[in-house]
DNA sequence: TATAAAATCGACGTTTTATCGGAAAACATC
DNA sequence: GATGTTTTCCGATAAAACGTCGATTTTATA
């Protein structure tokens, strides 16, 4: 779709492989697109301080027990106006984390740029998603706690991007199998589901309970013994 | 508090620890008590009648859409009758899960007799975790997908019961750490987390997208897997 | 600065939640 | 089995939150 620019930063892979990998982060940190675009400057910051404001709200209160009164209110509009935008409380609570999610991504891409194996690249994928949960609590109180698993997100842009979450780590692992480190007789989706679980659990239990303390370093710690163990399995 | 019966059944654990373990069960499978219990024996099944209703509604159409009237309406009695038993909507909704939890935790007691070691008892422990949840796809549905993370379970009789499933968790790990066949340098709230998470993102999966079909099957590959990898981390 | 399109808002209708007082049923006592 | 008491149930209605619409204001553009 878009024009392809570099072939690749990173030349000790594959070309192919490369362009894959490139491609498959492109298109998922820019698939969060609006489906109608605002006209004016001022909606456009409307929008903004409503997703804003619905954030804080969310977080505090919970979706459930939020009332659109008060996110309006708190975003400095009227009920009406908010309607104007989003046509229902789901809706907007839906599209809530997906900008946060968009940039998670485009974080993460950028970062990934320096990691030539798959094994780097995973190890950071997964510590980066714990930490970027520190770094923006409220988002993943709601992402997290309340809507990741919700049956309803279901034919949403947001439900298209939490599988593209679990889409990147899909990838890697097939990688690492390519490159021996995980074992190929594994269900390799029964290894994301290891994989995930274990952070997202950990992060779930951090913003339930603030523990452990430092989710960076557990993160960090959780991060390598999954990949440690993973490597276990071949060497036997 | 109940009056001590058997010492214990399986001979091969020291004494003291086969209490600690026993009472624990015991503890946690009769912790759902309600506060007030109803008098009269059609007031019971009204009871048990709207907790029916409510889970069935509740997995079709998830908590925040649904809607007391109908609850009320699949209970075959009033609104109002339905306020008499909760106080609101969220109330009922944190109640519904309470009784399958605690029968889980019973049949587990029940099935866990026969094992000796904590290895098998947490092997067990898993594997029925996920095939109770394919049993009760319903209330499991409630569960996983809508208030176990949950935040506002807070204080509740089921956040206790949701904590309760992770200290037996705890406590097997920490007798694996004894019988040598779970690292000890690991912190073990982390890998309580590694295998909660793994076990409970399958699930999740399976009920979003009834994939792996055989949840039994892949709930025991998991659980094999894990404990496994623990063992694995051992050895070296 | 005139004009059309876009954005905002207050007023109002609808839906859902929750309460309350009294009728009906179950229970206890004689 | 009549009587008084407690428990359960429900219809009517209040309260709260959701959502719509037409009128008005603001913005972009020529």
């Amino acid at each position: 779709m878009a024009t392809k620019e570099v072939v690749g930063e990173s030349e000790q892979i594959a070309s192919d492989t490369v362009s894959a990998w490139d491609s498959l982060l492109q298109e998922i940190a820019h698939r969060p697109k609006r489906a109608t675009e605002r006209k004016q400057d001022r909606a456009k910051r409307t929008e903004q301080q409503i997703l804003n404001a619905a954030l804080r709200v969310f977080a505090r209160d919970g979706i459930s027990r939020s009332r659109i009164a008060d996110i309006a209110a708190e975003a400095g509009i009227s009920t009406s106006t908010l309607y104007e935008y989003y046509k229902s409380k789901e809706d907007l609570a839906y599209d809530v984390p997906l900008s946060h999610l968009a940039e998670f991504f485009e974080s993460y891409h950028a970062n990934a740029a320096s990691r030539t194996s798959a094994r780097e690249r995973l190890l950071l994928y997964l510590v980066m998603s714990a930490d970027y949960a520190r770094e923006h609590a409220e988002w993943a109180r709601l992402l997290y706690l309340e809507i990741w698993p919700s049956v309803f997100v279901s034919d949403t842009e947001l439900r298209h991007s939490i599988d593209d979450f679990t889409r990147v780590i899909l990838f890697l692992v097939k990688e690492g199998v390519a490159e021996g480190w995980v074992a190929p007789d594994r269900n390799p989706y029964e290894t994301v589901a290891l994989l995930i679980g274990g952070v997202n659990q950990l992060i779930i239990t951090w913003l339930l309970y603030r523990k452990p303390k430092n989710l960076t370093r557990a993160g960090t710690e959780m991060a390598e013994r999954l990949i440690a163990m993973l490597e276990n399995e071949v060497r036997r």
